[in-house]
DNA sequence: GTCTATAGGCGGATAGAC
DNA sequence: GTCTATCCGCCTATAGAC
């Protein structure tokens, strides 16, 4: 089964995801698009129709790629501090990879209701998605049975996790500019950071 | 000392706040706010000369009201958990009856480093401003000396209340859209988050 | 102070030649 | 498929009458 996609096509997809992520739907033109793309403004119309319809494209693939990371260290089998330390590494690498994945995929959510909308949808096509969360509230519950963690919901871990994790980088580039730090510096607070999350997650799930 | 403002211009000002917080920089026109105050566009560069200075106005305005809140319960002298207790509790009821200002001036504060440059001039002009920080490490390092808390820095401290107050509320339209949640059922949501809260704070604290 | 009118630019999208 | 040219709409900002 061949490529069906050409040079082309590929190139102003590549560019509308470097700007999109940079600037958002409203701060990127087309015409940005196809200069970034090295072809003119018409051809961007040509292959995707609307600014939106290339948009979405962008935004889902992105959100696949982070749900991806997301499942794994859901999904595995281990002792639940393993499971917690897994996850916060897991998140925080790819945050360090991807610095402006979680803000772009943040914002479109939060000021977009279709994109919210776009979302569910996606879910409900592939409900055997959902079996990932279901896997992690077995395991989350198990732990608690066994005494390993205390009462906790699941979803609350969960929000938990991501609030230190995703905190974190979103205040990054705040920190930065205000603290006047350096790109070494500011990889040594993410870490710092990373420590911390892990030391008041885990003694903060005891019993 | 009289009013000097005009009726005109305060009511530019109050329909530039709404639809700014609202819709940010980018998605409101000053036709847009000119409609909604009650007058013509033109009106409004009479009185503030660019959108940006509009903007300008409304952003510092905001971030002040903000800090305003966020400084009480750093200042106030009580016993260690009070204070995180009183933190808790004051940002989650700012963020209640105000709950698109966060996301309002992070967004700004993430996308444009005007913004925060601006922002950093603010407090280099009023260094007593850095006092309510020093104030706060003082305590929190006298807290861990009394052997009250474990090792912490201050600023990990601060970070981790603000991951766990802002996240939910950036979180919350994205919630109430995918679980179907009602207004009443958010609420809920947001109390259960602000226990929560609390819960791995002074357990994740603790010595 | 408040209005209308308009300049001048940029945006998305399409038509039509090659 | 790729290009140029162009339509049409919205935007910010200003000029000038009242």
């Amino acid at each position: 089964m061949r490529n069906n996609t050409s040079n082309t096509e590929s190139q102003i997809l590549a560019s509308a995801e470097k700007l999109f992520i940079e600037k958002g739907f409203k701060g990127t033109s087309t015409t940005a698009i196809a200069k970034d793309a090295g072809c003119n403004q018409a051809l961007v119309h040509y292959y995707f129709r609307t600014k939106e319809n290339l948009f979405q494209k962008v935004f889902l693939g992105k959100f696949k790629q982070l749900f991806e990371q997301i499942k794994v260290p859901l999904e595995r089998e281990t002792d639940f501090f393993s499971k917690l330390e897994n996850m916060v590494d897991v998140y925080f690498n790819f945050m360090i990879q991807n610095p402006k994945i979680p803000y772009f995929i943040f914002n479109e959510l939060i000021t977009n209701p279709r994109r919210r909308k776009q979302l569910r949808e996606l879910f409900m096509q592939k409900p055997h998605q959902d079996d990932v969360y279901h896997q992690f509230c077995a395991s989350v519950e198990k732990a608690i049975s066994q005494g390993v963690i205390r009462d906790i919901e699941p979803l609350d871990l969960l929000m938990d996790v991501g609030s230190l994790v995703v905190f974190s980088f979103l205040m990054a580039p705040i920190i930065t500019d205000f603290l006047d730090l350096d790109q070494s510096h500011l990889t040594d607070f993410v870490d710092h950071r990373k420590r911390e999350a892990l030391t008041l997650l885990f003694q903060g799930l005891r019993v």
